[in-house]
DNA sequence: CTGAAAGCGCTTACAG
DNA sequence: CTGAAAGCGCTTACAG
């Protein structure tokens, strides 16, 4: 294994100065930095990670909490963060907590990441009033990207889920439907969660601005995913006179509930139109009407926040909360309401 | 931040034996291990892996490489593998590639990856000749998932490709179809990577055993992803008379040809029947006929099969290698040619 | 079964 | 601008 005295040997300096050129610190005269560099790449040098975390230096790795990585929005977000984060130089560390609740405390408990990142990114991961203290106290930046919860001093990426909801919704309307369902995301997720609160919000405002009562047995909670999906339309169908429209909370969502439709034989759109919430990557093969959220601008900006001040570059704060833009897609999966 | 010296002052031992007692070497006490873990436990603590790892100890990390971390095989092997590493306490390094072979090359080149992780999972990803001499030096235990590479002394986790293929094309035949097209995974992914060859070998065979010869008008390559195969199906219907079924290499492909023959006007399966290879989240909501392979057991394994060296288990080697089975999925993406 | 001491490969004051 | 030396928090022979 190269380590720095063989570099230090080879460049004719203290492994210091070789320290000191590797990482571009200026007080390193340019005719031994290019020394330095030269004996490094003959070498193949890279300095270790744990024995630079250990000297006072960083680990080189940014950690990434997700639910669930096979769910379209956060694979697309932590994709685009790795990019981001490799070509800097830095590892991922992935945590997959896999939607429960017992991972995220141990993970948080057991865990303690300050000793193995230099910086966390929270993907709709909410926390508990007592892990938010938590996790600021381990001093290392951090960004959450559309989590409920703001930790104090951390900036922020997520679309504006309420606006989005209503934009989705209003669209609906717009086509002449009345009957309009909700698929809402599953607040099992509880805590300081609100994207599934944020987007029914949106739903009922837009029935209430268009002066239309919300029927709560047109509003049913399901978990995040096809099979939620299909459930909760399955559910929707069994209470009685279907609605003419649905809006589901997220694609995976809404695809479930096209599948559900054609199984019951409803016909989309002629029957029930259908729109979601993501523009995710088979929405437009299954002609999904959506509303796009930029999943892949989520990451590719969250770890350019982490980057900042891991560079040394201006820390963000708390303040620095990026809202990104939303579109209506308008596929085959919605219509005006079957007349009669 | 609490380290080795408060607990094994809090447990009246020396640090030698903290570091002895937490990860269970037989040499301790049943008592002084009970005490340590107690303080352990008290103080939140838990050994620094920068250290344990500059000691002589594990990094307690495992890299895990990947192509595409959004494609739904790779997420699925990834979720699986992260969870059983994280139950055995080991973090998982993602390494996305973004089928970008400089980025591999890069990889394996200036990141000396046995610095950083005490493990290493390929997914489907071949290697250079050159690449897998510098993998084997490295000297880390490792595991191949799907990569048509074998690395001399590593266990690998597949499926067997070739007959996959084959019973998804003679599924299609059995229909009474003789004019089968094939969406082939791209080859632009060259050097060992053979899981393309290897499904177009199957699809090859069974037609040849069918006593029909491959016509090469009807066998197109494209990316492994939904627009891959909407544009190999649009390419396909430009050659003039179109098939009657087609076999996407995945999928994604499969869903892409349904979609682009849905533009195209032609009805799914009664003008065109469509089969793919993997059994996709949402096969089942798009009512896609597939050959089902198991993703999530892939990673699981795989997972489980580096735990075994690290755990000080009996260490698998090339020879363990470990073929899932696949099974044909009927859904309604296929069905008899149109008569006349 | 347990402890004192050396050492893993870096970075960081401190001097110059 | 550069170097000698201490020290980061562990684990591992070595002794007992």
């Amino acid at each position: 294994m190269t380590k720095i005295d063989d570099v230090a040997r080879l460049a004719r300096v203290s492994t210091a100065t070789v320290s000191r050129a590797l990482r571009g610190l200026p007080t390193v005269s340019e005719a031994t930095r290019a020394r330095v560099l030269a004996a490094a790449e003959q070498l193949g040098y890279t300095a270790s990670p744990s024995a630079s975390r250990l000297a006072g230096g960083r680990t080189g790795a940014v950690a990434v909490v997700v639910p669930q990585i096979t769910r379209w929005f956060f694979g697309t977000v932590v994709d685009a963060a790795e990019e981001t984060l490799r070509e800097a130089g830095y590892d991922l560390l992935l945590y997959n907590l896999g939607d429960r609740e017992s991972n995220r405390r141990q993970l948080l408990r057991t865990t303690n990441l300050h000793k193995r990142a230099d910086a966390l990114m929270l993907v709709a991961t909410p926390l508990a009033p007592a892990e938010v203290a938590t996790v600021a106290q381990l001093r290392l930046p951090g960004v959450t990207v559309s989590s409920g919860a703001a930790v104090p001093g951390w900036p922020s990426v997520r679309i504006d889920d309420v606006g989005a909801a209503r934009a989705a919704t209003e669209h609906l309307l717009s086509l002449g439907h009345h009957r309009i369902a909700h698929l809402a995301g599953d607040a099992s997720a509880e805590l300081s969660f609100t994207t599934h609160l944020d987007r029914r919000h949106g739903y009922r405002q837009a029935l209430l601005a268009a002066g239309r009562t919300p029927d709560p047995r047109l509003d049913v909670e399901a978990e995040f995913t096809v099979d939620g999906g299909s459930w909760a339309t399955g559910e929707l169908l069994s209470r009685g006179e279907p609605p003419t429209a649905i809006f589901a909370a997220c694609d995976e969502m809404a695809m479930g509930a096209m599948s559900a439709l054609r199984s019951a034989g409803l016909r989309v759109p002629q029957d029930v139109s259908v729109i979601g919430l993501d523009d995710h990557d088979l929405a437009s093969a299954v002609g999904l009407t959506t509303v796009a959220q930029p999943a892949a601008s989520h990451g590719r900006l969250a770890a350019g926040l982490l980057l900042d001040p891991l560079e040394n570059r201006a820390r963000p704060t708390a303040t620095t909360s990026i809202v990104l833009p939303t579109r209506l897609v308008v596929r085959e999966s919605t219509g005006p309401p079957r007349t009669g």
